[in-house]
DNA sequence: AATACCCGCAACCGCCACTCG
DNA sequence: GCGAGTGGCGGTTGCGGGTAT
């Protein structure tokens, strides 16, 4: 009961169509519809099981079905739908017109899944990851900082920052990210929390708290053609809204935004498309983001989102904290 | 030029739901 | 109500082309 037979039985051809196998399908179907699928290989003299005729005439033969790129309103469409439905292909391709459930399966696996992952959302959820681990290489950029930051008083907020990472509920279970941290020199010497930086950031540095906001700063991103912001933030641990920044200190570090009305928050730099404009995939078909208050988001589409490796470069952080303090 | 590696996609597999006798 | 047959769906595999070494 229940299992059709298949392919691996009576000597049932198997893997690649033939341009001739294909033709057989499209005239017998043509002629007269796919009927029974279990009796067409048969009458339409192929050497497949039905399923697999029901598969190539659907996910490929069908003359109905669109290839080629996905348009950046297929992408969000499949975005919002996914969000909702999860995998249920097939529902999403029933949006799509043209669109095979394979296809956009296949779409999802192989280019918006990865997207979301290296923005720091989780593909499954659509929110922000609150795993640590994976949102290392961002801590190591800020371990970068740190260093340079130590010769000022901004250092005293990393310790904000490091005292939070040493809470128990942080690091527990997170033992190779402890590891890493300590690797990276992030974890503090000191423990005593500064109290100094809440509260008295110096005046002077005001417009350069700006400057490091519009630097480091992600709006919540919008992608599913307006309908539903989709939060671009890695979420740092608990660290989850504004007072939660301002323990760590880092609103006042400039760091990150303060902006209060923003119903999310993002304690780290924001990750960059890196893909340049050669990327032939969908550079234009993607995302709008949108770094820093007035650089707006129409800098080139969204293809790899990670952290710009300059970053990671301690010339550039010498350069521009030097001016910044 | 040869080889290794990576990635995208077509196709397959196995399970589930539905229909029908 | 039950079981057989079938279609449909989602997960996974593996081939082939492209790229890197």
């Amino acid at each position: 009961m229940g299992r059709s037979p298949c392919c691996d039985e009576n000597n049932l051809k198997k893997g690649p169509w033939t341009p001739e196998e294909d033709q057989k399908l499209i005239d017998y179907i043509q002629k007269h519809g796919h009927g029974s699928w279990r009796a067409l290989p048969k009458l339409a003299g192929l050497k497949r099981c039905g399923k697999s005729c029901r598969l190539r005439w659907t996910n490929y033969l069908r003359p109905d079905i669109k290839r080629g790129k996905f348009s950046e309103e297929e992408e969000n469409t499949i975005l919002h739908l996914h969000s909702i439905l999860g995998n249920k292909w097939s529902a999403i391709a029933g949006h799509l017109p043209g669109r095979t459930d394979n296809e956009i399966k296949n779409y999802w696996n192989t280019h918006l899944k990865k997207r979301l992952i290296q923005m720091g959302i989780d593909p499954m959820t659509h929110q922000p990851k609150t795993d640590l681990f994976s949102c290392l290489p961002q801590l190591i950029a800020l371990a970068n900082l740190k260093e340079l930051l130590e010769q000022t008083q901004l250092t005293h907020n990393l310790q904000y920052l490091n005292n939070l990472l040493q809470q128990p509920s942080v690091i527990a279970n997170n033992s190779e990210l402890a590891d890493a941290l300590n690797m990276t020199n992030l974890m503090p010497t000191n423990q005593e929390p500064n109290p100094y930086f809440s509260k008295n950031f110096p005046k002077e540095l005001d417009q350069k708290k700006v400057e490091m906001s519009n630097f480091f700063h992600v709006e919540n991103t919008t992608v599913l053609g307006g309908s539903q912001p989709l939060q671009q933030q890695v979420t740092l641990m608990n660290a989850q809204n504004k007072d939660d920044c301002e323990v760590v200190g880092l609103c006042q570090m400039g760091l990150v935004s303060d902006k209060s009305s923003s119903s999310t928050w993002n304690p780290l730099p924001s990750m960059m498309d890196t893909s340049g404009g050669n990327n032939t995939n969908s550079q234009e078909n993607s995302t709008t983001i949108s770094y820093g208050g007035g650089h707006g988001g129409g800098d080139g589409g969204v293809g790899s989102y990670k952290w710009p490796d300059f970053l990671f470069d301690d010339s550039f952080l010498e350069e521009n904290l030097e001016e910044i303090c």
